[in-house]
DNA sequence: TATTTTCCGTTGCAAAAGCAACACATTATG
DNA sequence: CATAATGTGTTGCTTTTGCAACGGAAAATA
């Protein structure tokens, strides 16, 4: 988009010479952080695949977002007013890193470079979630189960450029995403697949239209 | 939040002191800005009340974010993916500042204050937005149009420190932010009467319960 | 490999939400 | 002030979605 910051490199590079932060390893369904107010933490996925998670006071399971390799998190993002919990689970083999927010903006001890690239770096990779969010609520927005599947298979297909892709999802989880029942769910993928929008072999989606 | 800079007093200071910015006042209804790509485009409402709306295919219309004094806008902050038409309406007077998102990270001519103070403080101003984006997910995530009717309500409550306080919007908006049909939504007005969850007079919400 | 657990796919039925239409109130505007 | 435009409140009907339940496939685990 703009001054495009390799937050890849960078960490690659700088991952290792800090003191000011936590590297540390989950399992797969293992709970990598608990969102909870003032904690002041900004957490970054530096590999595997995690989702922030909120169970409501119906039982209802929603995957408020889905973080992969590179991804930023934490409460600083969040203002908890409601009672939900919002857990971070990993659903892979995670290693993260743990910050506390305005640490960031003080220099450490060793004055290290980590610390002034990442405070440098911040609104270039703040942005980037802004503009996740906003396709995120692009697609709850849309009214029915069917564009909101449609519009989140768009997504992938444009950013994989191609029209087949892989979900990075089981499809209990895609309907705890777009926040839909997961039977009714599997009813209108059925219906997109009679109706010539999508084919889907196994865990991979092909769209046909457009 | 964290270190809580005072967007407000620090506008009323330096609004006039920048050269690379735009100020320009507009009318109720009028269009304040499209989302064109790549435009690069951070805006700052100093007055007013503004919304980012959007309209698709089906003639839908979303209001996708409500703009209140001092929010930050701007196509900087969306991918511009669908062929959506995404526009900033006035909702009354309002007075908006234009800059060139990469604009802030220079230093302008006159190497003026105002520039050097918002890019110090630029991260916070985004991550309030980020956090402004979250609760409007938690809101569309709410499985029935009762959650989130009651769940908006709850926000408002919450940040007015009152059970009792008036909508921002009007009743065929607030269908729009809800991303719900408005007869329905009124249907579900009148039972949260009923069931005792909320008065309503005029434009103002007494919430009862809890 | 045997067994448990999770996930997929499906269905009947109930509930919720959307659509269309209308009357009336309120607010802008010529 | 008269008239137009917009917003509110309501309803009957249709469509979509959610809920609950189940059998079988696939994957994880002992």
């Amino acid at each position: 988009m703009n001054t495009n910051f390799d937050i890849e490199n960078f960490i690659l590079d700088f991952s290792n010479s800090c003191q000011k932060r936590q590297k540390k390893v989950f399992g797969k369904n293992e709970v990598v952080t608990t969102y909870i107010k003032n904690r002041n933490q900004l957490c970054i996925l530096l590999d595997g695949n995690a989702d922030l998670v909120r169970y409501d006071l119906n039982g209802n399971r929603t995957i408020v977002e889905h973080f992969s390799k590179n991804a930023l998190f934490g409460e600083v993002f969040y203002t908890i007013t409601t009672n939900n919990e919002l857990l971070v689970e990993a659903k892979s083999n995670c290693t993260v890193l743990f910050y506390i927010y305005d640490d960031i903006f003080h220099k450490c001890r060793n004055n290290c470079k980590f610390h002034q690239t990442l405070s440098e770096n911040l609104p270039q990779l703040i942005l980037n979630k802004v503009t996740d969010l906003n396709m995120r609520i692009e697609l709850l927005t849309k009214r029915s189960t069917r564009d909101k599947l449609l519009g989140y298979f768009s997504l992938l297909s444009t950013r994989k450029l191609s029209a087949s892709f892989e979900l990075p999802f089981s499809l209990t989880d895609l309907a705890d995403y777009l926040s839909v029942d997961r039977s009714a769910m599997m009813r209108e993928l059925k219906l997109l697949k009679e109706d010539g929008f999508i084919e889907k072999v196994g865990n991979r989606i092909i769209l046909l239209y457009k």
